[in-house]
DNA sequence: TGAAACAAGTTCCAAATTGAAGTATTTATT
DNA sequence: AATAAATACTTCAATTTGGAACTTGTTTCA
């Protein structure tokens, strides 16, 4: 009943482990997808997406992100009471402290609006301090109390594991490699365009 | 004026091209980091959260995903007016067209009723047609009307190009590596929780 | 077969989100 | 030095979002 795109692309299957593929499957209609060897967990339309898409890369990043993302920040809620942006703040000033309100949202990509509130309510449940920087006069220098501290120091090894059991799919040569060729995508990306209206190459992230 | 953390981190250095680095890095602050050659291009904190990061695999998936996905659908909202749930229905579509609600949504993490509201739009803008599904009268089959395969035919060369052009600062080994890396990621996620309150593995994604 | 459990999709509504405008301060320009 | 431009942050307002409850239909199981 379901049928593939009427374009055949040359599907993206060289990323299997070489003994999970049949050796003559060069091309794939979604019915055969749907009995690939190796990912029987997946439903079909995610197999479809994971193994058949000329977006390969990308869509496995956001699985990949949101696989991580939705555990982790549903239990911040439940555990904290914070939402996604409130955490993000403790999270950055947990690794740099002492930074802005406007360093938090050039790393995170939160717009400066949602961080204004988050920070407020953690200010208000003492758990980032808030002082005008003699510096600067619109700036204000971000800090965890301690009790801002204590809950990083808590929440972060759930982080960690939680990545740590992500990558146990790889022996510690793949991640090495993997941690190598994503630092080259981050190095290689302040020259990516930050929209594709104009042409020109535009600075940020 | 700006201090690290207060615990130190072995740092996630290894990942960059070994010339890039000072060879006696092992350990660094903040101000060291601020230097790390290789990376002039970022702000201090992003440096921070790239090097300097127990958790730098999913940082930089997320950071990633971002570089891509924001230019992307904001031209996507630019050009055809459509958000990003709706034109995920429409890419999903036009991967594996007569699909289900449902479906778009256990592979997208989008909820139903977010996606469910988007495909009426997409029914009313005649991009998407909507019939009973005569197996089960719940379902609803979904398809890509000739309208609605024609806009997925020429936006999904941007989306392909625009990853291309990111994977282009890897040579072709290198992404056959990436791939193959992130399968194994792929198909071992399964086992992963969808939830940390309780010990269970879940199955689901 | 009948009742309970489950599943697909929708509607409702409270809350989160963010673009845009506004304020205050600093930097750049002439 | 005065004016213009840019920046850090906040406020406002309109839209978007997604949890919860609901409707309808299917499956399970006694």
């Amino acid at each position: 009943m379901l049928s593939a795109s009427r374009e055949k692309w040359t599907p993206c299957l060289f990323h299997m482990d070489r003994q999970m593929l049949k050796p003559d499957l060069k091309q794939c209609t979604a019915g055969e997808v749907a009995e690939l060897p190796g990912d029987g967990a997946h439903d079909e339309m995610t197999r479809v997406k994971l193994w058949q898409n000329p977006c390969w890369f990308t869509y496995r990043l956001n699985y990949l992100a949101l696989r991580y993302n939705v555990p982790l920040y549903a239990w911040v809620e439940e555990r904290y009471g914070l939402s996604r942006p409130e955490f993000v703040v403790v999270f950055s000033l947990g690794l740099l402290d002492g930074a802005y309100a406007r360093d938090i949202s050039a790393s995170s990509g939160f717009p400066q609006n949602t961080l204004s509130r988050a920070i407020h309510k953690l200010n208000r449940l003492k758990l980032v301090s808030r002082t005008p920087d003699s510096e600067d006069g619109r700036r204000f220098m971000l800090s965890l109390t301690p009790a801002g501290r204590t809950l990083f120091d808590e929440a972060l090894p759930r982080f960690v594991s939680f990545e740590h059991m992500m990558l146990d799919a790889l022996d510690h040569d793949e991640q090495r490699q993997l941690s190598t060729l994503m630092a080259k995508m981050v190095l290689a990306s302040p020259q990516w365009p930050n929209t594709l209206d104009d042409k020109r190459h535009n600075q940020g992230g």
